[in-house]
DNA sequence: GAGTGGTCTAGACCACCAG
DNA sequence: TGGTGGTCTAGACCACTCC
């Protein structure tokens, strides 16, 4: 166990999950938590705030910390509703192909996107996310091959993403992501199954290090009608 | 003047956009930042944590605050591309036309959006957005009347948004999104100039005052072409 | 080992809300 | 007026990076 204020945060955010305060109630006071939880104020303050930015309460100056119904938001609470995620709550079966799997030379706009030089390896994947035999998604990534060495079929099937921070311990600390809607190309024709919509949603996403780097470049090009995405966006004081 | 540590963001994120940092340099460490700026180690560090939620920063343990290319992101940094910054952006002249301005009684799903009762009166706002003579967005917007007693066309041909919090004095605290694409209704047929695009991307939006109360619900409807959401999401540590 | 950011403390004063 | 959260301080120790 270790930071202090990270249990703090799980074990009120369990609370309010498991119902042990009620929607619209008060949390007790700064004070009362000190003593609860024999620290100092400001460890109980970093705590709430974790709690007020992941939508568990909303403290309001002068009256207390207000207990927020965290069941009403089905999960997750913000983010683009993943493709497992989707396929759970479709009640489907989930499959993933992969299509193409290369090491490229970056062409001009994949050097721009990715900060990279024109000689530099990048990988290139090619998945389509099927549910229920029909398929959904179609998933473009970019990796520079510097970070990732090694990338088999077998990992691709699952999350990249995961075998990136559970393999290799490289912590993945923010993303962009860019919504837009446009025309489907040639290759989303071939790849998705579009049942006659004329128009794919496209999420592109900016993957960077802890340290500020730009790994990653995503295309995620999604049939319209099973496309979902949730944000929760809040104004943080510090 | 006052929150010395608001001051501090800003006088570091004006230098920042200005040029007065380089992207991919490092900022002065926490110990010479405290010594600049006369203040206490806790209080420059909150200035930070605002300046790396805000994408001007990315921390480093051990190494520092690297300085991010705050110019590569084409603002927002987050949130949707507003109606006017659209119109901003394609270099149009933008028109707001309402089309309805209503007391209402909510029906069985504005009910459940709303947290509101049967009894209880709603405005029903309906706006479309054009752009350079073209329809390209429909609002929707629904407002408890007990926050906003008086709501005129005038008003709603700028930014509600803006009118209740200047004049109003309520503090608009934190919004849900939810990002879908469905098929135009016959409403949408009739408002906007969909040109044959036979989809619309529908942005549900629930706002929230800072006493954690349900206070607006809009729905806004654009032609897909015309559509951009970004967002900047980050893993924050308190 | 020196320097960096991350956590934690114990106390202070202020702004806001309620009765 | 008493209780609440918001800001600020001066110091301590730890974890991590780099040389």
């Amino acid at each position: 166990m270790q930071n202090k204020y990270l249990q703090i945060y799980k074990e009120i955010a369990d609370q309010i999950q498991g119902g042990g305060f009620e929607a619209g109630s008060k949390l007790p006071s700064e004070h009362d938590l000190v003593e609860q939880f024999q620290t100092s104020r400001e460890t109980i303050r970093k705590a709430l705030n974790q709690l007020a930015q992941n939508g568990f309460i909303q403290k309001v100056q002068g009256k207390g910390s207000i207990v927020l119904d965290a069941r009403k938001f089905d999960f997750p609470v913000s983010g683009l509703v993943s493709f497992t995620e989707l396929a759970g709550m479709l009640g489907g079966n989930a499959v993933t192909e992969v299509k193409k799997l290369e090491l490229i030379h970056p062409d001009k706009s994949l050097q721009g996107a990715l900060q990279a030089s024109p000689e530099s390896e990048v990988w290139e994947v090619h998945r389509i996310r099927e549910i229920d035999g029909e398929r959904i998604i179609f998933d473009k990534d970019f990796f520079k091959k510097m970070y990732v060495e090694q990338l088999t079929e077998d990992i691709c099937r699952g999350s990249i993403y995961e075998y990136i921070e559970k393999e290799l311990g490289m912590a993945i600390s923010f993303a962009r992501k860019e919504i837009t809607v446009e025309a489907p190309t040639e290759e989303d024709r071939g790849y998705l199954d579009l049942e006659g919509y004329d128009t794919v949603v496209v999420v592109k996403n900016f993957v960077y290090f802890d340290d500020a780097s730009l790994f990653q470049y995503t295309e995620s090009r999604h049939r319209p009608d099973k496309f979902k995405f949730v944000d929760f966006a809040r104004r943080t004081k510090a």
